[in-house]
Formats: C-alpha cells, structure tokens, sequence
RNA sequence: GGGGUCGUAGUUCAGUUGGUUAGAACGCCUGCCUGUCACGCAGGAGGUCGCCGGUUCGAGUCCGGUCGGCCCCGCCA
C-alpha cells in the first residue's frame, strides 16, 4: 500500500466531502468499461462508491485499470466530485457523488470468483460455504453478522448497567448424566478418561452462585451432539445468565430488558413490555406445543366431550379409549380444493396422525363432509356451536391419543398459516410460558426424566407430591417464546440438598450415582448456596428471526452442514495414528 | 435409523414419448465503445449430464445401488 492510508469507507462519501482528496481501499464490485471512461463500483464491509477512471485527467491509472476485474483488491487516491446532472444513483448512498482517481495501486488481484456476488443470486449452500469467506462478502451476510454484533453489544451494556459480571466457564468439563449427547475429548494425561465439551455452563454458574458472584452472565459456545436442522447446529451460542436472591418476576424483568435493548440495537423498535404469559397446560391445550406462535388464530377446541357418544364409530372408540377428539376452525377456508385436503391430510399423517377428518360448512349452513353422515342434527348443531362454525368454514377433526392430538392439529395449524400467508413478517409477539412440569414419564427408561433439566426447583406446594405423583409436581421454570420459536428457557435452581436428593430421587438416579457424578454439585449446595436462578437465550435463533431468515446457518460465520461437516476446512477430518496412541485409543476401524 | 426432495457449462436453470451435434441467461475470453451504474455492440471458448451398475439397437431421460446438498420424523435435559 506504500504511504497511501485509507481516509474513508465505500459508504463515507456524499455531497459534503466534494472537491476533497480521498483515497479509499476496497473490493471491485462491477466494471463498466467504455473504452474511454472507466466506472467501478468499489465495495467494502460498509458500502460501495462509484470510482472513475478518465483517460484525460490521468492516463497512467486509466491504462492500468483496463485490468481490473471482479474482487481485484485495490486502493484508490483521487478528488470527490459531484456526479453530473442526471447522473445521481438514488439507491447508493453514495450516489451523489463519486471519485476521479489520480492514483490506482492493485493492492492483489483475484481468481474470477467461483459464484457471483451479487446479492439476488441464489447459489447453493454447499458452494457458498466452501467458500464461505466468498459469501460473506456478500452485503446481506456481512449485514446479519454487523447486526450480531450490535445486538452482543447492546446485550453486553444492558447486563453491565444491571450489575452483571461477564465470567468464562471451562469448555473442557466432566460428562454428566441426562440431556443429549456429549462431544468428547480423550484425555492424554489421564489414560482412558475424557472430558466433555458443555452442553451448556448450567453447573459453572450455579457454582458462581455459591461463590457470591451475585450477577453471571456469558455468551457461550455450547455443544450437543445430536442431529441437525435449520434451526440446529452441534455447536451453537447461548447468553447465558443467573442470579442470587431472586424470584421469576426479576428474571422476567431482566429478560425483557435484555430483549428491549437488544430490538432497539438492531431493528431500532421499541418493544412492548411485560411480555404476556401463558401457563404450559394453556398452551397445550389451545395450540398442542409449548412454543405457540401467536401472531394469528386457528386455536385448538377440544370435542373430546361433545362427541363421547356421538353416532360416528371413530371418534367413539378413540374418546372410549381415553384418547381425544380434538378440531381447528380454518375460518373461511371451506373453498380450500380436493386436493389442498389431500395434501394437509398427508401432511399430518408425518406427525401420528391417521386421518384428518374436515367439513365444509357451505353457504346454506350445510355440511359438506365424508363423516356428516354419521352424525345427527343434534350432534352437528352441537359441534357447530362449540367450533363457532360459520358458512364458509372448513372444521379439521383430529382424533387419537393426546400425543398425537395435539403435535398433529399444531402442526396442522402452523401448515395452515403457511399456506394462507397468515404470518406478518415484521411482528414480534413474544411470550412466557410458564408452569412447565417438573417431570415427564420416559416409558423406554421406564422411568421419570427432567423436563428442563434434575436441578430445577419444584413448586413449592407441590414438593409432597415428588414422592407419590412426580408426573403432577410443576416446576419453577419458564421459555421464552418468539413468534413460536423457543428462543430462551430457565427456572428457579434448587439450592438445597435435601432438594436435590429427593428430585433425584424422583428421577431414580440413586444415591450412589448421584454421588458420583454430582458430588462437587451436593457439596456446594451443603456449603452456603444462595437462592438462585437463570435462563439462557439461543443466540442464534434469536438472530435467525431478527434477521428474517430461515435458517441459523445464515447468521453464523462458519456454520456446519446437516451430515455435520464444513466443507470450507473439511472438517471433521481423519488423524495420525500417533495422535490416537498418545490418546490412549486403538481404533478397530481401518 | 426412517421419509421427502434436489444433483446437467464457472453460476442459476431448461431439456418433450428413450432417438442426429445437450440449450438459455449471467459470468469468462477477444475486439470495439468517453457518462455508465445489472452499461452497450460484435465474435469466441466452455459439458465425465454427481458416481457405479443394469434394461435397450440407442439413456441426461427408465430401473437398481451409491455419494452429496437441503427439509422433516426420531433425537435435541
């Protein structure tokens, strides 16, 4: 670069620099070549400038620019002029003006570039990330990664005013029983033993809570090995937080902090708060998933009573059964054809479900139906009433377990408003969900497992069930949903021993194994724990719908793909055998 | 572990019922062009149709397998 020194970004310039020297450095976007003049269009991470080359004002930097090609490095010296008449680009920011170079250095050249750069190009994902530092030039990339920062910023500002403390926890740590899968490291040193990359810090920062650090928070790498999906990668990025002396209605309130500064940061709106909330066995029963998205209707209504003796045998037997007959209202929807019920009906058959029974409610009040046959004028008036059913109606019937109930008219209504374009884009409909149980039944363990994970505090009034209904013990945790994306969860820890010991009882972790693995955790509990709390965001997620895309990879630098490898560094890649020995481990494959 | 979908030029895609030499746009190369901004004009190069096998006189096209991308189920306290 020589003595030349960069005075200005590509998005700098505008009518108030004009008639000054500038020199700026960057990437050649597109050359338009008229033989005489030269245009280029100059990139950087903040924007672009249009830069001229004239052969009569300087003929030495317009012969070498005939050379210039897309993504050639270059730095630039010249006068800022105001464009002629006419000639102003009015969606460039710097479109009022541009640069007559006097000077041109090639900072490097470039290969021409295995995909356009261009931003409404489509190429395929493998391409862009084995080429990710390509891509990521590419304004709408290095955009959602600019907005990441902002929003770590604002977040990092919002916690140090409320007194937290930023503390790194280890990455090398001990596998512990329960969640998913570990990511494990051979340990050298230590013949036939391992560390464990975390999960999440959830240990650490309880024990930053007996340690009187009163505030913790982290954004955190955290790692499960498990199998990937848009919205999942092995290694992803938490903010993870926990306080001392503390109830829920003080985490709600940092929460939503945390959320305020962090919109107000990268999309400049002004959030709405206290957030609603919404207990788990309300939105289980009105949208079948803990995460509902509220931005439009199509509730669930149960039928399961109207229709126990009904004359239709299906919903009979299932409801005999102990099973449920549940129904959404597709309001208005009763145009929908032969074959859109086709392909929901398939569609829900992806989730349990073994039949989508529907009625179009016509303009006459009529129902047109399959199964209206088998119902009396009594029993439809009564179904009608309770489904609100209006001509132009079309009634979706789903019957079957609770399990399949639910998981299928949730998906069912999210296909729905897919389909009908119900969902706004630029609403945020944040909410609590609340009341979760402490414990679900796994039957393949045969045994009951943590909903949220063994160190969550029970409900107080509920702690005498642990030991005779665990499956009814509510817990004191909570999500944090965002337009049907759980995007954070926490709870309210157990800070007592005796606690603890009867929580993992209840989760027929015995003593023994309890000792052993969490011993470092019961000994702290004995040894001064305040009562504490926390949740952690998914920062990714978080981004992802900040950002309006539809994958988490679109806001990580270098994501992996779904079988779990990068194709940029081709990881995960083969090692010598030495490093294996040293390792202590004698592969049998090969 | 399972279901779906895609794979053709550097890129994005088209390719009819299985039939002659596999096309388009953009990009790339050469030449021309002094006000463009997705500059324009003329010409040119560029293909193991992911891979392997099968059916057939003949396969980009049909069949089987396999590899890879993506979406989903299971899994993800």
């Amino acid at each position: 670069m020589g003595e030349l020194k960069r005075s200005h970004t590509c998005n700098d310039l505008g009518a108030d620099h004009i008639d000054q020297e500038v020199t700026l450095m960057g990437w050649v976007l597109r050359r338009r070549d008229h033989g005489g003049v030269i245009f280029i269009d100059l990139r950087d991470r903040w924007g672009i400038s249009q830069i001229v080359f004239n052969p009569e004002l300087n003929s030495q930097s317009h012969g070498k620019a005939h050379v210039l090609r897309s993504e050639w490095v270059i730095a630039v010296r010249g006068k800022v002029t105001r464009r002629p008449d006419g000639m102003v680009n009015t969606n460039l920011k710097t479109g009022e003006i541009e640069v007559m170079v006097n000077e041109l250095r090639i900072l490097n050249s470039s290969l021409t570039p295995p995909f356009p750069l261009d931003e409404d190009i489509e190429v395929s994902e493998n391409l862009r990330l084995q080429y990710r530092y390509l891509d990521l030039r590419r304004p709408g990339m290095a955009d959602n990664l600019i907005m990441r920062h902002k929003a770590c910023q604002a977040l990092r500002t919002f916690l140090n005013d409320e007194n937290f403390l930023e503390i790194e926890t280890p990455v090398l740590t001990r596998s512990t029983p329960e969640g998913a899968r570990d990511y494990l490291v051979p340990s050298r040193v230590n013949a036939g033993k391992f560390y464990a990359l975390p999960q999440s810090p959830q240990l650490f920062k309880q024990l930053l809570m007996v340690a009187g650090m009163d505030r913790y928070y982290q954004i955190v790498k955290c790692f499960r090995d498990e199998d990937l999906r848009a919205d999942r990668q092995p290694e992803f990025t938490q903010v993870d937080m926990e306080l001392s002396f503390i109830v829920e209605e003080d985490i709600y309130r940092i929460a939503e902090g945390v959320m305020t500064s962090l919109f107000a940061a990268t999309k400049g709106l002004a959030l709405q708060t206290p957030f609603p909330r919404m207990t788990y066995a309300d939105a289980m029963e009105r949208y079948g998933c803990d995460k509902p998205d509220t931005r439009f209707g199509f509730e669930l209504i149960s039928l399961t009573e109207v229709v126990r003796n009904c004359g239709f045998q299906v919903f009979r037997t299932v409801v005999e059964k102990g099973g449920q007959v549940k129904s959404i209202n597709a309001k208005g929807c009763a145009s929908f054809s032969r074959k859109d019920l086709d392909d929901l009906t398939a569609y829900v058959a992806n989730f349990g479900a073994k039949g989508l029974a529907w009625v179009k409610v016509k303009e006459d009040g009529e129902w047109q139906s399959p199964i209206a046959k088998f119902f009396t004028a009594d029993e439809r008036t009564a179904m009608a009433t309770t489904l609100d059913a209006q001509p132009g109606d079309l009634l979706f019937f789903v019957a079957d377990n609770a399990v399949v109930v639910r998981s299928a008219l949730a998906e069912l209504r999210l296909e729905l408003a897919r389909r009908l374009k119900l969902i706004d884009k630029k609403t945020f409909n944040f909410l609590w969900v609340t009341d979760f149980p402490l414990l679900e039944y796994d039957p393949e363990q045969k045994r009951h497992t943590a909903v949220h994970h063994p160190f969550t505090a029970p409900v107080e009034e509920d702690m005498a069930l642990l030991e005779t209904e665990p499956g009814r013990v509510r817990s004191r945790a909570y999500d944090l949903v965002l337009n049907g994306t759980e995007i954070g969860g926490g709870s309210l820890r157990i800070h007592q021993k005796e606690v603890q010991d009867r929580v993992f009882a209840a989760l027929s972790i015995a003593p023994e194994e309890a000792a052993d693995k969490f011993a470092f955790l019961l000994k702290a509990l004995e040894l001064g724990a305040p009562p504490h709390g926390g949740i952690a965001f998914g920062l990714d997620r978080l981004m992802m719908i900040i950002a309006g895309r539809d994958t988490i990879r679109d806001v990580i630098a270098f994501p992996k793909t779904q079988k779990a490898t990068c194709p940029l560094t081709d990881a995960p890649a083969g090692v010598a055998r030495k490093q294996l020995t040293e390792l202590h481990l004698r592969p049998d494959w090969q």
